[in-house]
DNA sequence: ATAGGGTTAG
């Protein structure tokens, strides 16, 4: 960058001004706390302009204060002009570089050190591991043993996190139960591993048996079971945490909001919004993203667009969130228009916003733009598009009757298509009517041992639809060679407070009976207004 | 004199 090395390279002026600076363990204070770059700058020429731009603390603390306000390339020139390094700014340099995740710089620095002649100590250590990935982690871990480091709580408590972000979960175990003494922190770490390989039993124990519990660790436990899709239990622990009086942060409420929207939970998720208005916490873009999120998955789309449009620096995240909402509920013209809104104020779309706008175009049958659009994602933009997307061009093309065209796209993507799209394909040939390609989908299919409990039950309804009954009959008898077995469908509902699950064919609620008689009136209603099932 | 570890949105 010009800027920077020009900034330091040009000689300091003559002593002109006999400004006095505060004492250097004051400016060091100063420095670290600086909220903006100008500022920081300001206090850095003042340094030249008195002869202290040498000063090994001071520069310590420019280089962290650089990084931190995302200028790592000032911190770069600072640490390259500094003779004679000591170990201090090594580690800064390191910690900089692996905070902004740059671990293979951050390596490079850590071989800098010791051929400069630098012995590691336990806070270089955990500087380099952090954001290191496996495989160099492993060749860390023998140094950390050569330098009798591998004990240091913290350097033991990043090991087990390399090998836990690694997949290593045994390794990470390992170190984790030989370590000499644990922390909130390693326990966090560990509880961290588990949650993120599907082992929630286990995180469970390690939080259960916490004797002291912060608010990251509930974060860890709660967020752990919304990403298992076990969403009421993470609920039930959210509320747990408030009888127990600690204070959820952004974080929790994120996690809590997208448990809502899984389970459709509306009025749960419009307690936590007043709940974070009431209590003053600071609706940051997540959070507002979160809540978009919600009020869209549980069907009030009007909420998520007062969410919306209260936020203040939307990023991309937040605008797919309304996006896909719009796109979702079919909305397809609302979604479209927001599409433009955002190129509009310069925000480039992601993949996610590609899947709204495809998925819009689906639902409202616009074949020409939908393919203006899922060429554009390369052309324009270079994204490569994922099985999604594919996907979703399938759906455009099968519901406007376009059979062979999905299917020449299916058959010719550079990607596996997932069985998805081959779903959605074969859902289309059934409301087509076209039993001859979906036969043919469904026997590769088989072939290949693709084929899921959904595939037959497609494939059944192809030769139904045309009263084929051998071969309904052929396709159950398949499916019973096979082993496989229809699962129920399986929906939720929450009426005040409280969420219902249905299965397919289920009697076990209380009130089954009258529910069942409500779908029997529902049903009535619909043959009265000429609805056939099965035509979407 | 100076520093280090764990949790966020589709």
């Amino acid at each position: 960058m010009m800027s920077s090395t020009s900034l330091f390279t040009t000689p300091p002026p003559p002593h002109t001004t006999t400004n006095r600076l505060p004492p250097p363990n004051k400016l060091a204070v100063i420095i670290s706390n600086s909220k903006s770059i100008g500022q920081l700058l300001k206090i850095h020429a003042a340094l030249y302009r008195q002869n202290l731009h040498n000063d090994p603390l001071l520069n310590f603390h420019l280089l962290r204060a650089y990084s931190f306000l995302n200028r790592l390339n000032y911190s770069i020139t600072l640490f390259n002009q500094t003779h004679n390094k000591n170990i201090f700014l090594y580690t800064a340099i390191i910690h900089c570089h692996a905070q902004h995740n740059y671990y293979e710089q951050a390596l490079l620095y850590y071989s800098h050190m010791l051929t400069d002649n630098i012995e590691p100590n336990a806070f270089s250590f955990s500087s380099v591991l952090k954001s290191c990935p496996l495989k160099p982690g492993r060749a860390l871990h023998s140094q950390t043993i050569k330098f009798d480091l591998d004990k240091d709580l913290y350097v033991r408590t990043s090991l087990v996190d390399v090998y836990a972000r690694g997949g290593d979960v045994s390794s990470a175990k390992k170190l984790f139960e030989t370590m000499p003494q644990r922390s909130l922190v390693s326990l966090t770490t560990m509880m961290t591993c588990y949650a993120k390989h599907g082992e929630l039993v286990a995180a469970r124990v390690l939080f259960d048996e916490m004797e002291q519990k912060d608010v990251v660790c509930w974060n860890v436990m709660i967020d752990g079971y919304v990403q298992q899709g076990l969403p009421n239990e993470a609920l039930v622990l959210f509320r747990r945490m408030l009888a127990e009086k600690v204070r959820p942060n952004e974080v929790t409420l994120v996690a809590v909001l997208s448990a809502c929207g899984q389970i459709g939970a509306l009025e749960t998720g419009r307690w936590v919004h007043s709940y974070i208005e009431n209590t003053g916490i600071k609706i940051n873009v997540q959070v507002a993203t979160s809540l978009i999120d919600m009020y869209s998955k549980c069907g009030s789309l009007e909420d998520s667009r007062l969410v919306f449009d209260r936020v203040n620096d939307k990023d991309v995240i937040a605008w797919n969130s309304m996006i896909v909402g719009y796109a979702m509920h079919g909305f397809s013209k609302d979604a479209l228009r927001l599409f433009n809104e955002m190129c509009r104020v310069g925000l480039k779309p992601t993949d996610v916003t590609f899947i709204g706008i495809l998925n819009a175009c689906a639902h409202a049958g616009l074949v020409d733009e939908g393919w203006g659009f899922f060429n554009s994602m390369r052309e324009e933009y270079a994204i490569v598009p994922k099985v999604e997307h594919y996907g979703c061009m399938v759906d455009i093309l099968s519901r406007a009757g376009k059979l062979e065209e999905a299917y020449e796209l299916v058959t010719n993507m550079e990607i596996e298509p997932d069985l998805v799209v081959w779903g959605s394909l074969l859902g289309a040939c059934r409301l087509h009517g076209n039993a001859q390609l979906g036969e043919k989908i469904a026997e590769y299919l088989v072939s290949q041992k693709l084929a899921n409990s959904g595939t037959y039950i497609l494939l059944s309804n192809i030769f139904a639809a045309k009263g084929d009954w051998n071969a309904v009959a052929r396709v159950r008898t398949l499916m019973k060679e096979n082993g496989v077995q229809k699962e129920p469908g399986c929906s939720s509902i929450e009426v005040n407070n409280k969420v219902h699950e249905f299965l397919a064919g289920d009697l076990r609620h209380p009130n089954s009976k009258e529910i069942y008689m409500m779908l029997e009136e529902i049903n009535g209603w619909l043959k009265v207004q000429n609805y056939i099932p099965g035509r979407t």
